[in-house]
DNA sequence: ATGAAAGCGCTAACAG
DNA sequence: CTGTTAGCGCTTTCAT
C-alpha cells in the first residue's frame, strides 16, 4: 500500500530483463554502432515493457544531455516567438529537447542564464540577440556549441543567423520615398557600446536608414530620435519628432513595438495615420498584422531564422571543427495601412 | 597554444586548493550543516579563485538539480508571460533556475514535455493550464513536486493556483447589465472532455456567465457561441452572434484574444464598438491595455499567481508531506473603451 | 558483435 | 566539525 515511489527503472533493469549487458542497452539508446538487429529489438521491447526512460543527469555526466538551451531577451516579443517556433520545428523529431530561460534583459542576467545552461551540460546553445561582450560569447562558444541569432559580426567560434537589417531599413526608406515622402524620420535604439554599435540590429537599421536617405538624395532630411526599442521609447521618440519646427511626414520605427508607441503619441497629438503622417515598423510581428493596427513593417521571417539556427547548431554539435557560418536572410516589406502617399503640398 | 578545453574545474580541485575534503566543499555549496565559518570562507575563496561551478548533472545524480521546470501551452499568450514573471520574481534570489519548455499544445506535446522535465530530474514543476488527464497529473505530482496553475480541481498530490473564473465572468455580466444591456452573449471555448469541463477556466467562465445572467433575470437572453480561445475563434464566434435574428448588444469574450477576433468581425460587419455593440475580454493582457484597442477586461493578476505558485512549489520541495493547498485569487474588472451604455431603444 | 569494468562529479552515510 | 568511502545511472574504453 505504501510504495508510491517504486524506484526509477534503470539501464540495469532493462539489461537484466532483456538478458543482455548494460553496454548493449546503452548502444541501442544512442543508436550506436555495434548492436545486432536481434539485440536491438530485444532491448527495445524490454524498454517498452518496463517503461524505461534514461536519466538525463546520468547521461550528462559522461555524454550528452540531449538538451538545447535557448536564451532570449524578452518573451513578449512576438518576433522571438517566431524564431522559437522555427527552432522547435526543426528539432521536433530529433532527440533534442529545447529548454529556454525566461526573458533575461541585460548583460548580468545573460551571464547568469548562460552559466546556468552550461552548468546543466547542455549540448548546444542558441543565443538570441545577446548583449554580452563579444569576448564572452566567444569564450562560451568555445566550450559549448553555440549559434547566435540576431547579432551581426562573424566569430571564429560560433555561427550566426541574422536578418539583413541594412537592406530592411532601405526597403522602408525606398517605399516611403516612392510615396513622395521627403521628411522621413527614424526612431532608433540608443546604443553606447562600441562593439554593439556595429553588431546590434538596431545600429544596422539606423545605418541602413542613413545610407538609403543619402542614396535618395535626402541627406538633408535625415532626422533621428534616439530612444529605445520599447513601446515607451516609440512614444517618446514620436513626441520628440512631432515637436520639430517642421514635422516629419513619415516615421520609420526600428521595431514594431516602437511603432505602436509612436502611433499612440501621434493619436494623442490629434494627428491621423496615414493621413497626416505615415508610420512603418520592423519585425512584422503578429501585432503589425492585427487588423485594427495594420502596420506596414519589415518581415524578417523569424521562423526561418530559427530553422537555420537549429540546423547550424546540430551540425556544429556533430562536427565541432567545422568552420563557422554566417547566414544572412533577406527581409521583405509588408505594406499595410499605416503608410500612404505624402500630401502634394509637403 | 592548443588547450582550448582546460577540463572543467571539479569539486576535487576546489578541495585540494582549499586543503579540505570534498565533503566540506559540498557542504559549503549546499549551505549544509556542519562547516565552520573558517572552512566556509576558505572554500568560498577557493571557489572564487578557480572559477568553480558545480555540475548540475552530477548533482542531479544524487541530490537536487536546482532546476524548476515550467510548462505552458503558448508563449504568445501575454497572460502566461505575466505568470512567468511572477515565478521568476519569486525565485529570483533563490538557487533555483527556471527553465521552460516552448509552448506545447495538446495532451501529446504535454506528455512529452513533462517526461523531458522528469528525465532531467527537475526539482519541481509548474504546469500552467495543462490539459492532460487528471490521473496523469496526479501521477506526475507523486513523483515530483508540482503546482498546477489555471486549472480548477483540488488534488491530493499537487497544489493549485487559480483565478476565480466564475466571479470574473459575473463581474463582466454585472458591468454590462449595469450599463443597461440585456442581450449579452458569450463566446466560449468548446469543451468535450468531462473532467476538463469542470476543471478548465473556460468552462468556469461559461458557467459564471450563465449563473450571473440568471441572477440578473436575463435567463432568456443567454446566448453562447461555442468556438475556441483563439483570435479566429473570436472572429467566427462573433460572426455567428451577429447573424442572429436579433443581434446581441454586448459580447463577453472568454479571453482577450477572443475579444480581438470579435472586434475584427464587428468592424467587418460595419458596426462600431462600443456604439453598436460592447465587447469585454478576459485576462487584461497588455493587448487589452494597448491604447488603440483599450479593451474592457477581467484582470487575473497573473504575476501574483506566479508568485504564489513559486512559493507553494518551494514549500512542497521542502516538505513533500505537507497537505496540498488551493489558492484562488479574486479577479477585478478593468473598464476601458469597448463597453458603454446600451441604446435606450434596445 | 558483445560484455566487464572503470569512471564522470557530486552527495550522503558513516567514522573519527 | 571534518574526512573517507560508496555509490547515483549512464557512457566508454578495452578485452573477448
Amino acid at each position: 500500500m505504501d510504495k508510491p515511489v517504486p524506484r526509477r527503472v534503470t539501464i540495469v533493469d532493462v539489461a537484466r530483463h532483456a538478458q543482455v549487458s548494460t553496454t548493449a542497452v546503452s548502444k541501442v539508446l544512442r543508436n550506436a554502432y555495434g548492436a545486432s538487429p536481434a539485440m536491438r529489438s530485444k532491448v527495445q521491447q524490454a524498454i517498452a515493457e518496463l517503461g524505461y526512460r534514461p536519466s538525463a543527469a546520468a547521461r550528462g555526466l559522461r555524454g550528452q544531455t540531449y538538451t538545447i538551451g535557448v536564451m532570449l531577451p524578452e518573451l513578449r516579443n512576438l518576433f522571438f516567438a517566431d524564431i522559437l517556433d522555427g527552432i522547435t520545428a526543426q528539432l521536433g523529431d530529433s532527440d533534442y529537447q529545447v529548454l529556454l530561460a525566461p526573458g533575461c534583459n541585460g548583460e548580468k542576467a545573460e551571464a547568469r542564464v548562460i552559466d546556468a545552461m552550461m552548468d546543466r551540460s547542455m549540448d548546444g546553445l542558441v543565443l538570441i540577440a545577446p548583449v554580452s561582450a563579444k569576448s564572452r560569447l566567444n569564450e562560451v562558444a568555445r566550450s559549448v556549441p553555440t549559434v547566435v541569432v540576431g547579432r551581426h559580426g562573424a566569430s571564429p567560434a560560433y555561427d550566426t543567423v541574422t536578418d539583413d537589417d541594412i537592406a530592411g531599413a532601405a526597403l522602408v526608406v525606398e517605399h516611403l520615398a516612392g510615396l513622395g515622402h521627403r521628411r522621413i524620420a527614424h526612431i532608433e535604439h540608443h546604443e553606447t557600446d562600441r562593439v554593439r554599435l556595429a553588431e546590434m540590429p538596431n545600429a544596422q537599421r539606423a545605418r541602413g536608414y542613413r545610407d538609403a536617405m543619402i542614396l535618395h538624395g535626402l541627406e538633408a532630411e535625415i532626422d533621428i530620435a534616439s530612444t529605445s526599442y520599447t513601446q515607451t521609447g516609440g512614444y517618446l521618440g514620436a513626441q520628440q519628432l512631432l515637436a520639430r519646427p517642421v514635422r516629419p511626414t513619415a516615421i520609420f520605427a526600428g521595431a514594431d513595438v516602437v511603432a505602436l508607441g509612436a502611433l499612440e503619441a501621434i493619436a494623442e497629438a490629434g494627428l491621423s495615420v496615414p493621413g497626416d503622417i505615415s508610420v512603418a515598423g520592423y519585425d512584422n510581428s503578429a501585432l503589425a498584422a492585427f487588423g485594427p493596427i495594420s502596420l506596414t513593417s519589415v518581415d524578417q521571417d523569424g521562423r526561418q531564422m530559427g530553422i537555420d539556427a537549429a540546423r547550424l547548431l546540430v551540425e556544429r554539435i556533430t562536427d565541432r571543427e567545422r568552420r563557422t557560418a554566417q547566414v544572412k536572410l533577406s527581409p521583405t516589406l509588408v505594406v499595410r495601412r499605416t503608410t500612404a502617399a505624402a500630401d502634394a503640398e509637403d
